[in-house]
DNA sequence: CCCGTAAATCAACATGGGTTAATCTCGGCC
DNA sequence: GGCCGAGATTAACCCATGTTGATTTACGGG
């Protein structure tokens, strides 16, 4: 296994030594998919934990006359299929937004790991009840949020979770997403999404180009948000960068 | 333990006699309180589980600036604080929005039941999934129903969950919720929640007179909400009412 | 270098839902 | 029986966001 799954979870917990080292080995099979691809196709219910190591996807729900609504954004370092893996039950279905590179671990091995490694346990919990709140502030968001908050409150929250594995830098991160999905993300239509983006670089908030999105200062921009961190639930301090947000 | 649990639970899987005598027979301690009444004073960190048996309350974040959205109901059968007794993690601040019943579980019998029955801790388990994928189809509605289709989805989720532990009668429930709070549920203003009932009445497709909701058809008013109850995952039939839904 | 397509942008107009501020209803209480 | 406060209801007006449809830009493929 890679280094960004360890990333993740010592934002919750401080390991050993013995801990890290078990992470790190956990075998692991690397699956790579395009964009805009069903997860289910590759990552049928054969009981394996996922874990994004490049590129986001996301979980969504249609209604019957089409319109959509995502859910969750499934970005580098979340560790996807824990609860399906736990209680059998299907989660709503998934699709990559980019090119897409992940994990597969065996279930048996994640088990095997979480039986011997109680804090390491905890922490896989820890990272799905974060999940949760995400969704929860996401609800806070649509119901709340005017349109210039509901972005930057995503920018936000996407910047702090990606520099929490390293796949951003101090204030720019990659954003593989397009503005109809924003949308869907949102509940905005596309053009306000657009609308917006522009009066947020007008009013010298963000950049954003090629999809890379630059905050130009946190602090005003979680302002502007009514963002606050708590509900990520991270220990204080950031590791330093991965590699490149550019990648 | 009062039958409430049993039902709720009865709903995700079928027990053996054993088990039902295990819920039933689970020690327990009965807690009232008053409308708009923080749940956390009375049960505060002490891990108890509780179970809800009558009337309604929600969790709720608050805004900086003095906006509220409500992120999920409480309503009798819910069984609250499992997570934080799982994971230490504490859930968002609650409210009662009526007169409350619930029963305090102490966790250690909980824990002590779940180790010897594991289809009990499953059905456990699965009641939070649910819990989950409530929050999610919310996050459906404020992003994409309309405030119509909001109000419609949420009297058919509420009927059909309600229905469920025999708290409500073929198609009408007691909803002791007042229109400003159904506002911050919905993401809408009160005064459109009033308009939007109002237009309901005028559609013929609920009734709604001290605190009744009784629902003119429930298919009509599933097809107007783009309701399907799937996400609610419950097997096929609903157990009789235990008892009017007006009491 | 040109084409084709997806994504972004823009303009013009429409509307669902917000805001404000009265007014009304009704149960509880003295 | 009148007062009071909470909640429900209305009316009038406004604006944030949606809709439609055209245009431009970006970019991979041939």
């Amino acid at each position: 296994m890679s280094e960004i799954l360890l990333r993740k979870l010592q934002n919750y917990l401080g390991f050993s030594e013995i801990e890290r080292k078990a992470v790190l080995s956990l075998p692991s099979q690397t699956i790579t998919l395009p964009a805009r691809q069903g997860l289910e196709e590759d990552t049928g219910g054969d009981g394996d934990v996922y874990v994004i190591e490049d590129g986001f996807a996301c979980r969504y729900r249609m209604l019957s006359d089409g319109r959509r609504q995502i859910l969750c954004y499934l970005v580098p370092g979340d560790v996807i299929d824990l609860r399906r893996f736990i209680t059998g039950a299907p989660p709503p279905p998934a699709v990559s937004m980019s090119q897409l590179r992940m994990r597969a671990i065996p279930s048996s091995a994640v088990l095997g790991m979480i039986e011997r490694m109680p804090r390491l346990m905890r922490a896989l919990w820890w990272s799905t009840i974060v999940d949760e709140s995400i969704v929860q502030e996401w609800l806070v968001s649509l119901g709340q949020r005017t349109a210039l908050e509901r972005i930057s409150h995503l920018f936000c929250e996407l910047l702090v979770r990606l520099k929490a594995v390293g796949m951003a830098e101090q204030d720019s991160f990659r954003l593989p997403v397009t503005q109809a999905e924003l949308a869907d993300t949102l509940g905005l239509s596309t053009v306000h999404v657009n609308r917006t983006l522009q009066e947020l670089r007008r009013m010298d908030q963000i950049t954003l180009q090629n999809g890379i999105v630059t905050v130009t200062s946190f602090e005003k921009l979680q302002a502007l948000a009514l963002f606050s961190p708590a509900y990520l639930q991270m220990r204080a301090a950031t590791p330093p960068p991965l590699r490149p947000a550019s990648a």
